[in-house]
DNA sequence: TAAATAGTTTAGTGATTTTGTCAAGTATTA
DNA sequence: TAATACTTGACAAAATCACTAAACTATTTA
């Protein structure tokens, strides 16, 4: 349940490559498609959605490809998922496009809407400089697990290093 | 994005409307059916599936209906999501009947395991007794509104009331 | 014991959304 | 000016959703 559309994933894992990128070399489309597996002609779609919302730039001609419009750090998933998905509406009546006409006597009103504001505040909070320093400690990791038992809970040197809040540290996770 | 199906929603209404009757009256699909909305044939198909995951049983012949297995209280509103949707499962690479090969190296597996878990943990602290108190406060505000503007906050009256953990009060919601 | 009440079970189906592909075109730069 | 890259819009297969239909089974009360 709950199940977030494949756009708005790709969206995210395309943001992430470019932001590798970040701050002056642009990605391609090219790049993007296989390193994050996904068709040249549906991310076409997907970065000119996000282009159009301005969050990133294009640059045309050899050697072109896309770039961010500010830094990993100030551009949250919530608002790459936003552009791609419209606003959380766990529910029709939660959406501005639909409503409902029982929402003033309805007891579940409040409950969707309350998970609705809880969800968008964390996807807020996530940027995309959590998900390049999450990349660093998985390197990390990877590197180190030869002879380690994985426990899906992250080592401590990866909390000590994103000690910062909004990262995806262990202690937000588990 | 992150839409809740109509199963789920009307299954939680119709769990709603059977904890209404607790402990002893049964509540029967065409009072659901009426109250909530829904039609009776597909109320059907959602309270068999409840009935059978053991939440809820029935009654047959005249007199007969739904009853709740266990208190409002004890009834959260993510067991009865889980019965009718499965387990959240933002992504496909964390469905449990799917998974995903890549889900080592990619960087976003752990940004929606994290999400899923925020919004389950949020899920299992609601309870139908909430809702039950939620309605009375409704009730409330429904009378006392003639004179008030709504702001869409709740009223301090209903703070008050809510004090415990895991309701639906203001501070949880703003 | 029969009639009324109420729940059970299994299929099927139209509408909508998702998840893309395709093709032809436009723009930029080495 | 060739190579590279982005743009746009149409289109369609596949999946899912949101139910409906119909025949059935079980229980209780008169």
């Amino acid at each position: 349940m709950l199940r977030l559309s494949t756009k708005g994933q790709y969206g995210v894992r395309a943001m992430f490559e470019i932001a590798k990128g970040y701050p002056s070399r642009p990605t391609t489309i090219k790049e993007i498609s296989e390193r994050q597996e996904v068709s040249v002609a549906y991310l076409e779609q997907i970065l000119n959605t996000l282009r159009r919302a301005g969050i990133i730039s294009s640059v045309k001609g050899p050697g072109g490809g896309y770039l961010l419009n500010r830094p990993p750090k100030e551009i949250s998933i919530g608002s790459i998922l936003k552009e791609l998905e419209g606003p959380v509406a766990i529910t029709s009546c939660l959406d501005p496009k639909e409503g409902c006409s029982r929402v003033d006597g309805c007891v579940t009103y409040l409950l969707w809407s309350s998970l609705g504001e809880k969800i968008e505040a964390f996807l807020n909070t996530i940027t995309l400089d959590d998900l390049l320093k999450e990349e660093a400690t998985l390197k990390q990791t990877r590197t180190a697990r030869s002879n380690k038992i994985r426990t899906g809970r992250k080592t401590t040197a990866v909390q000590t290093k994103n000690k910062g809040k909004g990262a995806l540290d262990a202690a937000e996770v588990r």
